[in-house]
RNA sequence: GCCGGGAUGGGGUAGAGGGUUAUCCUUGGGGACUGUGGAUCCCCGGACCCGGGUUCAAUUCCCGGUCCCGGCCCCA
């Protein structure tokens, strides 16, 4: 009898779970000192909450079921409705609120390139303030997490505002702007015929079609941002306005990182909750689907409770991530501390090195001891095979004279050592 | 949910236009080496994805399913 493992999801062998958890530990850290306080929630909710404001197809791709109580329930798609819901429920804290989390995530869709049944995304979203400055903290976080992870210069945050794309759209005579905005979700993916057709099914005007393709195409310079926007339209108070807030925004971001930070109006993001800034992270070459998105949603609380809080954030999954590590061959088992591996060479010696193993764990060090009494080659074998740094060797000799021997598995050398100078000595070895 | 391509020990593979110990490498366990490791040699373990059909005979051909890879839809 075998046991296959589900569609779409994975087994994570240490050889992968070491580097992913490592990178998320990355992220953990860069949030932390960001001042962001870690939280978590269940990997159940209540299926209604995504009805609200995700809609029927999120809904039909969830891992849902009725409980044995009767009630709808599913494992969590996203993460945000649960944040917002945890948030709400608690009047007393003060604001901002700045969380993060890294929960397991689950869709029920057809498993491709980057997509995965269950993944973990790395969440983070502050809550309060509706500034510049917090949506400038929450690029430069994701930036900033980017880049400590290794992949400085490897990525582009492409930023856009949904209230400036509305205000363009109406400007330019577009009668329904959430049905342009899936076209425009579109663009970089079907030709320009296919493009027009569907632009003007969604009830935007032809005559504009051309203005429209070419702020689509001259992303680029935030610098620009206001001249770019001028070619094709006036811009009015209004206009001005979210213009000028987009490039407070831009400067603020520029100083926490130095990665590519550009303007895309083609990035307008699927969820209809996002009130204001939107932003993607794509990997520079363009190999693979979006590293991580986000946007202020300032609506959400008010759908969801009682309260109205302002909130603005984003989720890294780790499926593309992950590729996008291997790639740049950052995909490796962290820096621990020094390994040792320690060989009974006698059963009378057993008691005595598990004893001087508690020792090294307890000062720092990982200690593996030899649990399967083989021979002390096949110890010694097996110790150089799983990369130990050091083997000791404790056998009756060194029982007798509370010794032990340490032997450097890179280079053979050995010596012997009384019990009580071993640890001091061990701070002045070099770390293999 | 739909479309295309795949599936041979843990990993990587060979194979035959049906035919009776299924190939090789690697990995794993043990030994040569009863107190000294990645070399060498020896021994051992381990596979034709599942179900049905055609056939005297199927791992091979046919159908269905499962899973994998990729794409559509959608993007959390």
């Amino acid at each position: 009898m075998t046991f296959e493992r589900l569609r779409g999801f994975r087994d994570l062998f240490p050889e992968d779970a070491e580097p992913k958890f490592f990178m998320l530990k990355t992220a953990d850290q860069v949030a932390a000192s960001f001042g962001f306080q870690r939280i978590d929630m269940p990997s159940l909710e209540t299926l209604e909450l995504y009805r609200l404001k995700s809609g029927d197809e999120l809904v039909s791709q969830t891992f849902s079921f009725v409980d044995k109580g009767g009630r709808e329930v599913t494992m969590i798609p996203e993460a945000t409705p649960s944040v917002v819901r945890m948030l709400t429920s608690r009047k007393d804290l003060p604001k901002p609120v700045k969380w993060y989390c890294y929960p397991k995530l689950w869709r029920y869709e057809e498993p491709q390139s980057g997509r995965l049944r269950e993944h973990i995304q790395f969440n983070a979203d502050i809550f309060g303030p509706d500034t510049p400055d917090a949506d400038a903290e929450i690029i430069g976080l994701a930036a900033t997490i980017l880049d400590r992870i290794g992949l400085e210069g490897q990525f582009s945050v492409r930023i856009n505002d949904r209230r400036l794309m509305e205000a363009l759209l109406k400007t330019m005579g577009a009668r329904n702007a959430i049905s342009t905005f899936a076209v425009i979700d579109k663009f970089k993916k079907i030709s320009r015929e296919e493009f027009s057709s569907h632009l003007t099914e969604s009830g935007f005007p032809e005559d504009q079609l051309t203005n429209l393709v070419f702020l689509l195409e001259n992303p680029g310079n935030p610098a620009k941002l206001r001249e770019t926007i001028e070619k094709v339209t006036a811009v009015d108070d209004n206009l001005g306005n979210i213009i000028g807030r987009i490039e407070e925004t831009l400067s603020l971001a520029r100083v926490y990182t130095s990665s590519d930070l550009v303007i895309d109006f083609s990035v307008v993001r699927g969820l209809s909750y996002y009130t204001g800034i939107v932003f993607e992270v794509f990997d520079i070459k363009g190999e693979f689907r979006s590293i991580l998105g986000g946007g202020r949603y300032d609506n959400l609380s008010k759908l969801m409770s009682d309260q109205d809080i302002p909130a603005v954030g984003f989720g890294m999954g780790d499926v593309v991530l992950e590729m996008l590590a291997r790639r740049q061959d950052l995909w490796k088992v962290p820096a621990r501390p020094t390994r040792f591996s320690v060989c009974v060479a006698s059963d009378k010696a057993r008691e005595y090195s598990l004893d001087l193993s508690k020792k090294l764990r307890e000062a720092g060090y990982i200690a593996n001891m030899d649990i399967s009494r083989r021979s002390l080659s096949a110890q010694l074998k097996n110790a150089s095979i799983q990369g130990y740094d050091y083997a000791l060797l404790l056998g009756d000799r060194e029982l007798e004279k509370s010794e032990v021997t340490i032997r450097d598995l890179s280079t053979g050398q050995q010596e012997s050592l009384s019990n009580t100078s071993l640890l001091s000595k061990l701070s002045s070895l070099k770390k293999k």
